[in-house]
RNA sequence: CGCAGUGUAGCAUAAGGGUAAUGCGCUUGCCUCAUAAGCAAGAAAAUAUGGGUUCGAGUCCCAUCGCUGCGACCA
C-alpha cells in the first residue's frame, strides 16, 4: 500500500452559474466530487474539495434587473440555494468560491497583468451576433431566420460592434499539442480527448476576454471601459479558492500548497474552456498545469432530455426531500458509468435502491444480527479472521476486496466500486442460506453457528465501510449496529490511515463489541401512487 | 452538411473471432434467521438492418437506418 498520508489531493467541480437554483446535473458533479473527496479523506490523504459559483456577467446583469435586483443580492439568493441542496446531499466541500468574493479580484487583476505583460493580451475589433443567454458570438450562418439564437429561440441575437481584448490563443497551439500527447491522461474519457484534440487541430483562433457594456464582472485593469469576460474571471476562481482566509490574496499565496489542481471534474458542456483555454492562461501565465480535466455525461429522465422547454426536469431538492442523500448519492454512483451519459427513472430508481440497499444489504444485516441475538445471545462470535478458513467463500472474496474498491475508486469507476462491493453482499447471502444457522443451532453446533455469523457480520462491516464515500448515513447506521461509535460524517474522527489499513481489510471487527438494537437500515421504498 | 462515436432480453450492462453472460424486473418452487427480505429454477434477444471477409462474427470490413457528441468563444 502507498504511504497515502503524505498525499494530497485538490479536486474541483465547476463554479456553477448563478442563473438559477441548482439543477440536478450540478448536483451530479458534486455528489461524484464528494464521492472521490471522501474516499481519499478515509484513506488519510489529505484533500481539498473546491465548488463554489460563477457570479458575473451580462446574463446574471439582466436576469437581476430583470426580477428587479441588484445582481449581488440575486446572487446572494442563489448562491444559498446551491449551499442547501450541497448541506441536504451531505456534500463536505472544503472551499466554496464565490467570483464575487473579495479576495477574487485580486487575484483576477494580478493574473491578468502577468499575461499582459506577456503581451498575450491586445485590443481589436469585434464584430457579430451576440447572443446573451449563451453570452457568446455566433456565425450569422447559425441563426434563426428571424435572427434569434438557435439555442435560446425566443431570444434575438444582438448586433456588436465593439473593442474587445484578445488573448493569444494561437500562440500556445503547439503547446498545447504537446501537452495532450505528453500528457495523454489530461482529458478523460477518451472520447472527450478526441473532441478536442480535433478542436485544436482545426487551428486555435485568439478569443476575446473582454465586454464592453457590462457593468456586472471586473474591470479591465489598463482600460476600465471593458468588463473582463465572465469565462476568464471565472476559471480563476478556482485559484482563489486556495487562499487561506487570512492570508493576503496573491497568486504566491493561493498557489503555494495545493496548486496545481489534481482533478477538475465538469460536465462535457464546458470541456473546451477548461481542456483548451485554461491549460492555454496557465502557459501564458507561466504557471503549472492542472493533472486531469474530466468531462462526465449528462443525464437523462426516462431516456430523454432534460429541459426547461419539455418540462421534464429533474429537481434534486425534491429527489433528496423524498429519498434521502444516501439513496440519490446511490443511484446516480452505481447506475451510471461515469463518464457516459446517465438515465433517471423512478422506477428503475426504486427497484434499485431496494434491490441493492433494502435487500442485499440492509436486511443482510438484520438477519444477522437477529440471528446472532437469537442463537449468541447477541453477542459478537470471540474469533478472528485467522479462525475462519481460508476455504470460505465471504473471506476468499473479502480479502482482497478493499484492494480492488479501491483501484475503483481511484480510476473514477464507482459503478465498479459499487459492484465488487454488491457481489460480497450476494454471496452473503447465499452463504448463509447454504450454512442454514438455524439449523445448525438446532443441531447443537454452536460453532458452526458463530463461524458462518462472523463471516456474515464481518463482510457487511467491510461492505459498510467502502460503500461509506457514497453511503455515508448508512455506513454510519451500519457500524452503528455492529457496535462501533464511528460517525463517517465526522472527518476527524473517520479520517486516518491506520484506521483505514485495518478497516479496508476482512476480518476487522473485533470480538468485544457492545452491539446496540438491530432496526432496518434501508427502509423499502414504495413506488408514489401514480 | 462534415468529422467522431454508438446501436446486445422490458430496463441497465458484459463478452481477447469459436456453445451469448450478469444485475434489476417477471414466473414457479424451496427455506424461515430477516425489511412480503433470502436461495434455487425458469421464460424471454436468432446481438438495429442488409451485404461481405472467415471453417466460424456481437466481435473485422462496407452500406443503410436510428441515437449521441463535436464542428470557435453555449455560465
Amino acid at each position: 500500500m502507498k504511504d497515502y498520508p503524505s498525499q494530497k489531493f485538490a479536486l474541483t467541480t465547476p463554479l456553477y452559474y448563478v442563473n438559477a437554483i441548482p439543477h440536478i446535473g450540478s448536483a451530479y458533479t458534486t455528489m461524484v466530487a464528494d464521492v472521490l473527496a471522501r474516499f481519499k479523506r478515509l484513506q488519510g490523504q489529505e484533500v481539498l474539495l473546491i465548488t463554489g459559483t460563477d457570479e458575473h456577467g451580462l446574463k446574471i446583469q439582466r436576469t437581476a434587473a430583470a426580477k428587479g435586483r441588484e445582481p449581488q443580492s440575486h446572487c446572494d439568493e442563489i448562491v444559498a440555494s446551491f449551499q442547501a441542496l450541497w448541506d441536504k446531499l451531505e456534500i463536505q466541500y472544503d472551499r466554496f468560491s464565490r467570483t464575487t468574493a473579495k479576495p477574487h479580484e485580486a487575484i483576477v487583476k494580478e493574473f491578468f497583468a502577468r499575461v499582459w505583460e506577456k503581451g498575450d493580451i491586445y485590443l481589436d475589433r469585434q464584430q457579430g451576433w451576440y447572443c446573451v443567454a449563451c453570452e457568446e458570438f455566433k456565425e450569422k450562418r447559425e441563426l434563426l431566420e428571424d435572427g434569434s439564437c438557435p439555442i435560446h429561440t425566443n431570444l434575438k441575437a444582438e448586433w456588436k460592434d465593439e473593442d474587445n481584448y484578445f488573448f493569444r490563443l494561437s500562440k500556445y497551439q503547439q503547446q498545447l499539442e504537446t501537452l495532450y500527447e505528453e500528457r495523454p491522461d489530461f482529458i478523460q474519457p477518451e472520447s472527450r480527448r478526441n473532441e478536442v484534440l480535433n478542436f485544436v487541430k482545426q487551428g486555435l483562433q485568439d478569443f476575446s476576454i473582454s465586454r464592453v457594456n457590462v457593468e456586472w464582472g471586473f474591470p479591465v485593469p489598463p482600460d476600465p471601459k471593458h468588463t473582463i469576460y465572465v469565462w476568464f474571471d471565472a476559471l480563476l476562481g478556482y485559484v482563489t479558492a486556495l487562499l487561506e482566509e487570512s492570508a493576503e490574496p496573491t497568486l504566491d499565496n493561493a498557489l503555494g500548497k495545493w496548486w496545481p489542481i489534481n482533478l477538475h471534474l465538469i460536465g462535457k458542456d464546458i470541456l473546451r474552456f477548461h481542456a483548451v483555454y485554461w491549460p492555454a492562461m496557465l502557459l501564458s501565465a507561466e504557471l503549472p498545469l492542472p493533472e486531469k480535466v474530466f468531462g462526465h455525461g449528462f443525464l437523462t429522465k426516462d431516456g430523454q432530455k432534460m429541459g426547461k422547454s419539455l418540462g421534464n426536469t429533474l429537481d434534486p431538492f425534491d429527489l433528496v426531500e423524498r429519498y434521502g442523500a444516501d439513496a440519490v448519492r446511490y443511484y446516480f454512483l452505481k447506475e451510471t458509468e461515469f463518464g457516459r451519459d446517465g438515465d433517471f427513472n423512478e422506477t428503475r430508481f426504486i427497484n434499485i435502491l431496494n434491490a441493492d440497499l433494502a435487500n442485499d444489504l440492509g436486511n443482510l444485516l438484520n438477519r444477522s444480527l437477529g440471528m446472532l441475538k437469537k442463537y449468541c445471545q447477541g453477542n459478537l462470535p470471540q474469533l478472528t479472521a485467522e479462525d475462519i478458513p481460508s476455504a470460505n467463500p465471504l473471506k476468499k472474496i473479502g480479502e482482497k476486496l478493499g484492494d480492488r474498491v479501491a483501484a475503483a475508486y481511484e480510476n473514477l469507476q464507482f459503478h465498479l466500486a459499487c459492484e465488487e462491493i454488491l457481489k460480497l453482499l450476494r454471496a452473503n447471502n447465499k452463504f448463509i442460506d447454504d450454512s442454514a444457522p438455524w439449523k445448525a443451532f438446532k443441531q447443537g453446533q454452536q460453532q458452526e453457528v458463530e463461524l458462518v455469523l462472523y463471516s456474515a457480520l464481518e463482510s457487511v462491516r467491510l461492505s459498510a465501510y467502502l460503500l461509506a464515500p457514497i453511503i455515508p448515513n448508512l455506513s454510519s447506521d451500519i457500524y452503528g449496529q455492529l457496535g462501533f461509535d464511528l460517525d463517517f460524517n465526522n472527518q476527524n474522527t473517520v479520517n486516518k490511515f491506520n484506521l483505514y489499513k485495518q478497516h479496508s481489510q476482512w476480518g476487522a471487527i473485533p470480538a468485544n463489541q457492545n452491539l446496540t438494537k438491530a432496526k432496518p437500515v434501508f427502509a423499502r421504498l414504495e413506488l408514489p401512487a401514480e
